[in-house]
DNA sequence: CGTAGTGTTGAGTTTATTCAATGTCGGTGG
DNA sequence: CCACCGACATTGAATAAACTCAACACTACG
């Protein structure tokens, strides 16, 4: 078996595929398996990190973008106060820092949910490999369009208000992309604490926590600690609106 | 003086120009005359949009990215009960449709919230254009980036709750969006309807009313139906909190 | 001049928050 | 091995915030 990769990842855009396997990765988006190591050559791999390590601070250079190999990320700034305002979770083949190309500086913290590696990817080094590696490009740019896509969805997420319906889609949004990972979308583990949870949906923790209540009186879902199994996608989906649906899945249709 | 071009805008990021000086804009990008005329080659520059006019739809295909050039646009998704969500207004020098490069589709409808001229970019063309005029790639890069950055900056917002905080933060968003204009940061127009306002802040209309009258009372601002004059900047950037600094200036430090 | 659309203001209700208490898990050290 | 501690999670009760409903005001426009 061959090294993974985790600019594959960056690369594919979840593709179904539990483990790297270059040609179903990378031929479909017309880069062949020769550039794959050109790419390869340039990816750093780092060692796993652990609990509250931290990838980077807000204000830090601009290196590269991280790619999630395995584990989970969570993004999040500062306010003056000190208080700490989750704006992003990142899981397996997603990719963290791509708002930092911009001002050449990281404007989040990104910091480690459990224990994960990810793979560094040096920007510079990415850029000019889109000279040599056709299709490269259109890929970058569709990778950062599609972040614009997700953080559209949640903007219009927010703006829908209730409890119940960013609880319910934010759910539904980690089950879809667990499933376009290749894993279970009924069961997973909620890698980020409640307080995390209410801080990205703009709720308080008691809010969450007794939304996860109500939602298991209804028998829409089963959770214990960092243990979930949702019983009723579609109904969750229902709650959650559009944007749980449209706004995290790639081309599929509503759950029928 | 020599036609005006949206695709520039596009490029530039929101250099202080008031008239389009060609120039000043893509040299410090490093982006030569020449080449500027190859980018005026591909835009095509659509007579005049009215109020309610669309630029293009939810779902329609994608065709290219529209630079707005006077006047404003809001776009806002449809949810299954036909009820409207704004997920973001586009002043002069912004660009629009860039969430639809990803899936091939526009996800969101662009309404004109004035008379409104734009330039429409094709968006293939503009990718071919990338082979022949070096830094391009890198400004399509960063400019995706960018927005990427204001997205996580409203998420943060709107994971802010309070109400003041959020029209705030909106104000003051405007504000500074004008001033890389040369615009007035202190007086402008409200193109958007106080329900539009509300709907992109998830509030309801009477809340935004009542916080308008509340800054008013206060002295933090003047307003009178669309027209607004923000009377103590530093006031309202302090309610709004770092997103409204941090997240749509440039560059600049906070107002001191 | 009257009407429709939009914006403001008030009163009551709903929702989510805050504050406080209690419960649960996982680790550490006696 | 068990007791204890701290971090995290849940639940309840009181409070505060924003929403809904309803009335009214202003402007634009025919």
């Amino acid at each position: 078996m061959r090294k993974e990769s985790g600019i594959i990842s960056l690369l594919k855009e979840r593709a179904n595929c539990k483990t790297c396997n270059l040609s179903n990765l990378c031929l479909p988006v017309g880069i062949s398996e020769g550039d794959v190591d050109k790419l390869d050559s340039i990816v750093h791999r780092n060692t796993p990190y652990h609990r509250g390590d931290l990838l980077y601070k807000q204000g830090d250079r601009f290196r590269g973008l991280y790619v999630v190999k395995s584990g989970s990320v969570k993004s999040y700034y500062e306010d003056r106060e000190g208080l700490e305002h989750v704006v992003g979770f990142f899981l397996p083949g997603e990719i963290i820092g791509l708002e930092a190309i911009h001002s050449g500086c990281y404007n989040c913290t990104a910091t480690v949910l459990e224990t994960t590696s990810v793979c560094e990817v040096p920007f510079e080094q990415l850029e000019q490999l889109t000279e040599e590696i056709p299709g490269l490009q259109h890929q970058l740019l569709r990778l950062l369009s599609k972040e614009v896509h997700n953080d559209c969805g949640m903007v219009a997420l927010l703006g829908n208000n209730s409890a119940e319906q960013r609880v319910a889609a934010f759910l539904v949004s980690l089950s879809s992309r667990h499933h376009s990972r290749g894993l279970s979308s009924r069961e997973f583990n909620l890698s980020m604490s409640r307080a995390e949870i209410a801080s990205y949906l703009g709720l308080a923790v008691e809010t969450v926590s007794r939304t996860f209540s109500r939602f298991q009186e209804k028998n829409l879902l089963m959770v214990e600690r960092k243990n979930i199994q949702l019983l009723d996608i579609n109904a969750l989906s229902d709650i959650g609106g559009q944007c749980s649906t449209e706004l995290h899945q790639r081309s599929g249709r509503r759950h029928a």
